[in-house]
Parts: C-alpha cells; sequence; structure tokens
DNA sequence: CACGTCCTGTGAAATATGTAACGACGCGAC
DNA sequence: GTCGCGTCGTTACATATTTCACAGGACGTG
C-alpha cells in the first residue's frame, strides 16, 4: 500500500517514540557496566518486552544491529539520541514554585538529559525574585511567562501550578510559541494540534491500580503463597 | 466466541481501566460545577477523547446511561468508584523521604483520593525517626520495610529512592506482600507476574516530546502563524 | 398517543500494535 | 573455504484497540 521509503516519512507510531528513551536509558546503563554490545535478547529481558519489539521498533529508523553479534551499545545509544533530537540541549520553562515546582528544579535527573531549567515562573509575590535552583536563576513573574519563553526561544514547558490555574498557564505558554508540555496538574488541557502533552498523574495511576486489587485477587495470590489470611 | 458474560470474567483492556480515573476526575468536576448530566459527547469533548470510546468503555461494566438523556453524573462516579475498588481507603507505604519523597508525603491529591500514606521508609539515620507528614507519621528504618507492610496489610507501595535502590526496594515491599508498585526510580523493575507496577519518568516524557520537535517541525509551525525566525 | 429529537449500547469494520517465524549474514573454528 | 551458530531485519500473521454507524429507548410536544 504505503510505499517503502527508508529516509524518512514513514509515520512512526507513537509508542515506538515512548519506548526510545526506555532503550536509550538502559543501554546507558549497561556501558556504565562496561558492556560494550548486547543482543535484542538480552535487552528485552532487562527491559521487560519482547526481542521481536526491539527489533522491530528499531527498524522503523534503519539498522543498526549486526548478525550474530548483536548492538554496539555506545552507537545504538547515540543513534537513539540522534533520532529524539537529543544531541542538543533543551531549555526548559517551568511554571508553579511549590513543593513540587521546588522538587522539579532541584531535579538533576533533568540536567543530565540534556534539559536545563531556563526559568521559573510563579504568581506568588512571596516567591518572585527570589534564587531559584543551582546556578543564578529566579523567580519570575508568571506575567512575563509569554514574553520571557518568546524571546528565549524556549519550546518545552512543565506545569506544576494548582489545576485551576494550569489552562491559563498553558495558554500563556502556548503563546510563547512552547509546542511541548509536560503535565502535572490533575487537568486535561485543551491545546492546539500542534502542541504535545504529557501527563504526569500519580493519584490516577494509583486508581488504575486498585481495580487489580479486590479481594478475590489478593486472596488468589495469598493461596499461592500457601498463606490465607482475613483483611 | 467468548460468551457475554454481564456479571464479571470479561477480561477488561488494561487501557480502559488506565481511563476510568480520568472519566471519574473529570466527571466530579462537572459535578463541582452543578452539573448533574452529561452526554458521551460532551464528556468526550473535555477529556480529549471520541464519545464512542467513552460508550465502548463503559459498556465492559454494563449500562450506565439513559438514552436521549446522557449520564446521571452522580451515579456514574460512584460506579467508576466501584468499579476501580475505590469505595474503601487505601493504606500505601512510601520508601524514600529525600527532595521527591518528602514533597509526595506533603502531597494532598493522593489523601483527597482514598490514598493515605501510612507508612514512611528511608536508609539514612539522620531521617529515621524525624516525623513525616501531617499526622504523627515517623520515617522508619528501611530494615522494617517487610515486616511493617506485611504486619499492616499494606498493598501498595511508593518508591522513591534512587536508581542503584528502587530493585532490592521493591524486593522488600514484596517481601511484605505489596502487589502494586508506583516506581519513580528511572529503572525497569522486575516484579514477578502477580504485582502491578507503574512508571512516572518525566526525563523519558520529555524526551519523547523531543522526537516531534525538530527544525522542519517548528519552521512548518513558525509559519503557521505568519512568522519565521532563525534559532 | 404519534412524532421528532437526542443519545445510548453495540455489532461490524477499520486501524493499530504486537508476535512469530525465517531467510540471510557475520564470524569463529577447523 | 565450509560449517555451524547466533542474531538481525522483515514479512506475514495474530491480537488489541478504536471508530463507525445504526437500531431502538426515553422524553417532550402538540
Ligand atoms: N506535590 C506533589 O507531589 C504533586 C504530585 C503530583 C502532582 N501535583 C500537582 O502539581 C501542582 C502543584 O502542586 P504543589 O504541591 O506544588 O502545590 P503548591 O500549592 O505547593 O504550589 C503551587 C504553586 O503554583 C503557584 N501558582 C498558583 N497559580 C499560579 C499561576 N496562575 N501562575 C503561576 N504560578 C501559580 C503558587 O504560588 C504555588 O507556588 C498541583 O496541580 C498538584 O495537583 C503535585
Ligand atoms: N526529585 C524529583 O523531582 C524526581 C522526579 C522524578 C523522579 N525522581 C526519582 O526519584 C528518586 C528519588 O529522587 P530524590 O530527588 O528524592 O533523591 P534524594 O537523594 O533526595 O532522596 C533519596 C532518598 O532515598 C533514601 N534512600 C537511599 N537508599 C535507600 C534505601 N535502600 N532504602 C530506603 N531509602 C533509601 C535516601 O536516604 C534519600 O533520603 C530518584 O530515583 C529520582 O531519579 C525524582
Amino acid at each position: 500500500m504505503t510505499l517503502y521509503n527508508p529516509t524518512e516519512e514513514a509515520e512512526i507510531p507513537e509508542v515506538v517514540i515512548r519506548r526510545l528513551p526506555i532503550y536509550a536509558r538502559t543501554l546507558a546503563e549497561l556501558l556504565g557496566h562496561g558492556i560494550g554490545s548486547v543482543s535484542s535478547n538480552e535487552l528485552a529481558d532487562r527491559i521487560g518486552v519482547t526481542a521481536a519489539q526491539i527489533r522491530r521498533d528499531l527498524s522503523y529508523f534503519g539498522k543498526f544491529g549486526k548478525q550474530g553479534k548483536g548492538y554496539d551499545i555506545a552507537y545504538l545509544v547515540s543513534e537513539i539520541h540522534r533520532i529524539l533530537n537529543l544531541t542538543q540541549d533543551w531549555d526548559v520553562a517551568l511554571v508553579g514554585f511549590g513543593h513540587l515546582g521546588q522538587a522539579i528544579a532541584r531535579y538533576r535527573g533533568f540536567r543530565e538529559s540534556n534539559f536545563r531549567i531556563a526559568a521559573v515562573f510563579d504568581d506568588d509575590p512571596e516567591k518572585i525574585a527570589r534564587p531559584a535552583g543551582p546556578e543564578g536563576l529566579e523567580v519570575l513573574s508568571h506575567a512575563r511567562i509569554t514574553d520571557v519563553v518568546r524571546e528565549r526561544g524556549i519550546r518545552i514547558g512543565i506545569i506544576a501550578v494548582p489545576a485551576a490555574a494550569a489552562q491559563q498557564t498553558a495558554e500563556l505558554l502556548i503563546a510563547g510559541r512552547v509546542v511541548a508540555l509536560l503535565n502535572y496538574a490533575p487537568v486535561v488541557l485543551q491545546v492546539p494540534d500542534h502542541v504535545c502533552v504529557r501527563d504526569i498523574d500519580p493519584v490516577a495511576m494509583l486508581q488504575s491500580m486498585t481495580y487489580y486489587l479486590d479481594k478475590s485477587y489478593l486472596r488468589a495470590h495469598a493461596h499461592a503463597n500457601g498463606l490465607v489470611e482475613d483483611k
């Protein structure tokens, strides 16, 4: 139906894109252990997916392995980074400097992975002008979100404000040409098509797990352990 | 093929289960605005899915709507809560009381949704015995994870320890009969089949979004705004 | 009480995603 | 150089998920 086009335009499924960072992270970990190459099988075991899936996912982008040998880890990591546009550093705007926002600003994980918190905003006069984060960053007024983000060419925003303020915050960021949002507020954001949103909602995750925690399920596994208790 | 069995055993797709909390949250929000009923179309618009999907999802569990009328919100919320086992409160064990762990312990969102942080663990002697969270909770030694969790019948754990300690922490929790894990550490946990894991990985989410942020994409949308810039 | 409108629940069709299977290649041993 | 083993990339198949589209119930109106 669709012609095979090895270079690009092949319309990659989004699930595949979401798995690539996990592949990259796991490969980098192996590299840290001094391991230089890995087969799809070994990698699959470590990640908890099938080997076929890994080979298939990678085949959307090209040929990275060697038959009989597996993948050269350093090379594959660099290829995945290239695919994901992680060869450059990305500036990120953080909005909301409350409990969560401060934890995010301090979190080393972002910096270690090409993401730099380049601007922090809040609407609390007490917090504005306070130092934020390791380098001389200070908290700016939320009134300046759109202008600052646009001037600095920031394309990624993190929303860590109360639910009631999240939609408006998204709009201010988008007005400043942000096109990727990481949203911690428990709200579904309404955004234009060209904007990409990812939600982080620990409560929803817990709530979806309790579905599997009814009594019969727990009873069954208590049995499996050879132990049955009440409550 | 499979007989229709309205009561149970119908093997519900996991994606469906993951959407239910969002439905419940959105419905509760509408209820807060004083709205008493809603059609699948209105709800779909608000959530950003199709109406057919909502109707189909709900139909796995029964018939909750009225033709011509839509869904009675209060009733539907209570039904979804029943389905998700949210009619009871759930005790949760939190392991790791660093920056993230402290933010989690303070977060009101869990408490407001049936989840109670019932025990907190850390391995730093400085932190052990310190008060943790609003009510008289104190930080316990990680050596006690398995015993305490088992004694108190806690089935849900939150992992907020460094990546290197996450697997071992999961094992201690599982040994204490925890069967649901919310994992904040950037590691793929290896767990038995009967244990349910959800990962929260903001870095991976950002990395999957940058795929869509290459130059041509940004250029295209700058055009759409009638503006083209370099950088 | 007949009619029109609105909206559900659900089969059937369309897509999307995951898995299995295998031909072909690289490499080391002999 | 040929054999044998291990592993890739890919195609064909299997399963999962979403969407379409419509029969039919509920309700208000006249
Ligand atoms: N704390 C957590 O662990 C956690 C976890 C998951 C999700 N969340 C969500 O993240 C959000 C923030 O949570 P928190 O615990 O940090 O709350 P918080 O009240 O501590 O912080 C919110 C911050 O946002 C600021 N703010 C409010 N309106 C604003 C606006 N219009 N523009 C800019 N800043 C504004 C406030 O001044 C405050 O500093 C909430 O939506 C919450 O549901 C929190
Ligand atoms: N801070 C964030 O915003 C954030 C966001 C996402 C993910 N994470 C992840 O969450 C984890 C914690 O991050 P953090 O910023 O809170 O780090 P942190 O160093 O501030 O806290 C880690 C805590 O875990 C404790 N700990 C270490 N080993 C332990 C063990 N074996 N048993 C019990 N406790 C142990 C430490 O004493 C410390 O108190 C990390 O894996 C990190 O990658 C953090």
